[in-house]
DNA sequence: TTGCAACATTCCTCTTTCGGAATATACCGG
DNA sequence: CCGGTATATTCCGAAAGAGGAATGTTGCAA
C-alpha cells in the first residue's frame, strides 16, 4: 500500500529533516551532511531508504549524487508532502535548517552540482 | 516530536483500518474485530499502540471497552487526521470497511454500550 | 596511473515492531 | 461466589529499523 510506505518514511527525524529541504530543491550528499550535521553513512543510508520507497529520486552529477522529490509525483505523495510541510512549520528544528540550507549554500558556493546551484539562485532571485 | 508519534501509527494496514472506522464515531472492540475480521489480540495490541501513541482514548462501558478519537485533538493531529482521511478514499479497502461497519452494527444491535449505539443511530437518522 | 573527494554498502549490534498462543483481568448476571 | 463474556497482558520468535566502523565504488584531476 502506497500510503503505508509513503508513512514509514515520515516517521524518523532525520528523514523528516531531509524531505524538509528537499521540498525547496535538489541537494546533493554533502549538503545535507552539512546542514544537518549528521555523519555521512547516516545521511546516505536514509536516502537509500526514502529512495526505495519511492519517496525521493537521484542522479549522479559528475562527482557528486543529487537527490530531489519525485519529478512526477502520485496525488496521494503531493497531499501527504503537502500537509508534512504544513506540520513541519511548527517545529522550529526544520526551520533552523532552512536557515541553515542558505549559509551552506553560500559557503559550498561553486563547488556542487550545476543544476543544484542554477535551483536556487533562482530561488534567491525570486526571492529578492 | 508529536509527529513522529503520528506517523508511527499511520504505518501499520490494521491501524489505519481501525482509525479509518473511528473517524466515524466510537466503537467497541468486538466491533472492530468483527469488521475487520482479525483475531482479537491483534486488534487489542493494535488498540493498545493508538492508545500509547495517544491518538486514540478509551473508556470502560460495562463489559466493553470503547474506543474513540481524542476528545480534544491538536491541531496537528487534526490535519494530519483529515489528510489521511483523504487519502484513505483512494483505497476500496477503507470503503469496504465502512461498508462492513453498518453491517456489524445492525448485527450486533443492542449488544453493545450505549453510548455507541446511540452515536451510529443518530448518524443513521441524519444521513436518512 | 594515482590519488582524492563524494557516496554507497556491508557487517554488527541494539531496539522496536508484529503476530500468535497462552494466560490473566474486569465486569456482568444469576 | 460462580461462570461467562469482553478485553488486556505476557511470553515467544521472526523481521525490520537505526546507528556506527570499516570498506567499496565511482569519477575527476593531475
Amino acid at each position: 500500500m502506497e500510503l503505508i510506505r509513503i508513512y514509514q518514511c515520515f516517521c524518523d527525524r532525520t528523514r523528516l529533516r531531509i524531505l524538509n529541504l528537499l521540498q525547496h530543491g535538489p541537494l546533493c550528499v554533502c549538503h545535507l551532511q552539512r546542514i544537518l550535521g549528521e555523519p555521512q553513512v547516516k545521511i546516505s543510508k536514509h536516502l537509500a531508504y526514502l529512495r526505495g520507497h519511492q519517496l525521493v529520486e537521484s542522479e549522479r552529477c559528475a562527482n557528486w549524487m543529487v537527490y530531489h522529490l519525485p519529478e512526477e509525483p502520485s496525488e496521494l505523495l503531493k497531499r501527504n508532502l503537502a500537509c508534512l510541510q504544513d506540520s513541519m512549520r511548527e517545529e522550529s528544528v526544520f526551520q533552523r535548517d532552512l536557515d541553515r540550507l542558505k549559509e551552506v549554500l553560500d559557503e559550498l558556493g561553486a563547488d556542487c552540482p550545476a543544476c543544484v546551484r542554477e535551483h536556487h539562485q533562482h530561488q534567491n532571485s525570486c526571492r529578492s
